[in-house]
DNA sequence: CCCCCTTTGAAGACG
DNA sequence: CGTCTTCAAAGGGGG
């Protein structure tokens, strides 16, 4: 990962948390170790010719391809409200878009955020300064979103042929281009401030803020509350007690995060809606991705968990459990009812035989 | 109105 | 330590 390291000023990458990113990777590295290291050669060849062409043919080439039966049959679904021009496969699948939002408005509470104006967010020579907060909770969403989508993309680039000629090659740039020297008070555009002091760095509601960080869900507007079955009835003040506290909820893994970015171009290009149904065509185009372009994506998440863990120290994943509006079932319980089924047929089918051979 | 579906990953619980 | 469960997002579908 050559641009994690360099220039990203990471005052929240320590050692140790470097090497529980490492570990993520080598979950990946268990799989085929002797292609990886064909894939290594390969993409350090790619990396050299990319400073100079564009690499997105051979990178896109090597990856393997999404299930097509899965997105065709997404798009079949919509063909009829359509002309009928045929599914393309991302022309963006694997090219490193990251921080590049193609997210419209959508999902994006950030978006009212007119630090830069969208030609300043769009020219390569521009500095972008990423708000490290955002990298995290909403990585994507700094950006002008139109000017990297398909119908108005910029100059530079074609979103037909997936190439691309002036698109800046090191978007991680783009992410974290400011040294931690240079980032030292970064107002959050929703009123908080990054504080940054040698190797470690917070975030702190400015004082005129009242808005809460967007990981904090006020309680009272729309409480989820507790399930019921797994608190004992005498619990009320305890539950009580539970309401008042906000909800923080889970920093988002490095698939969540690939899916806030990808989520809207799926449903460009398939024009589906069904989140089931999208949701499984990202899981298969995440798996298409290389190891690279995941390992941007288990960074940012990485650095999410940080930021995380440093704004709600106490905070535990414990905190929201059962706090969904139903339990779902416990993969034993479907087992077990799974099983139940097998014998009541197996009974059945044992019966039937028999009558069969006394008839 | 509210849960289900569907995905992956992180973290906690449990045997 | 390994396995299982829960929850993060999203929004249409269905009870």
């Amino acid at each position: 990962m050559p641009q994690l390291n360099g220039g990203d000023g990471d005052d929240l990458g320590a050692n140790d948390e470097l090497i529980a990113f490492k570990d993520e990777g080598e979950q990946e590295e268990k799989r085929n170790v002797s292609a990886e290291r064909d894939l290594d050669d390969v993409k350090s060849s790619l990396v050299n010719e990319s400073e100079t062409n564009s690499s997105s043919d051979s990178e896109a080439d090597r990856r393997p391809k999404p299930n097509p039966d899965l997105e065709s049959r997404a798009r079949h679904s919509q063909l009829r409200q359509q002309d009928g021009a045929l599914f393309q496969p991302s022309p963006y699948v694997g090219y490193p878009f990251f921080m590049i939002p193609d997210l419209g408005n959508l999902c994006s509470p950030y978006l009212t955020n007119g630090a830069l104006t969208p030609s300043a967010r769009t020219s390569n020579s521009v500095p972008v300064v990423q708000h490290p907060h955002m990298t995290h909770l909403h990585p994507l969403l700094s950006y002008s979103p139109e000017a990297f989508s398909p119908q108005r993309a910029s100059p530079g680039f074609s979103p037909d042929t997936g190439k691309r000629t002036g698109m800046s090659r090191t978007p991680h740039a783009a992410c974290y281009p400011v040294s931690p020297g240079g980032m030292a008070q970064i107002p959050h555009p929703l009123g908080w401030l990054l504080v940054s002091s040698g190797f470690s760095s917070r975030l702190v509601p400015t004082p005129q803020s009242s808005i809460p960080h967007p990981a904090i869900v006020p309680t009272g507007v729309k409480q989820e509350p507790g399930c019921s079955s797994q608190k004992s009835m005498g619990d009320a003040q305890q539950e009580k007690e539970d309401e008042k506290k906000p909800h923080i909820k889970k920093p988002l893994n490095a698939f969540m995060l690939y899916m806030r970015e990808e989520r809207p171009k799926v449903v460009a290009q398939c024009k589906v809606k069904e989140s089931a149904t999208i949701n499984q065509i990202l899981g298969q185009r995440w798996h298409s991705l290389s190891k690279e372009e995941q390992a941007k994506y288990y960074e940012l998440a990485r650095k999410e968990r940080l930021l995380h863990s440093k704004l709600y120290p106490g905070w535990s994943a414990r905190d929201n459990y059962g706090k969904k509006k139903k339990r779902k079932r416990t993969k034993s319980e479907t087992q077990l009812e799974g099983e139940t089924m097998f014998r009541f047929c197996d009974t059945v089918h044992f019966l039937l035989t028999r009558l069969v051979k006394d008839l």
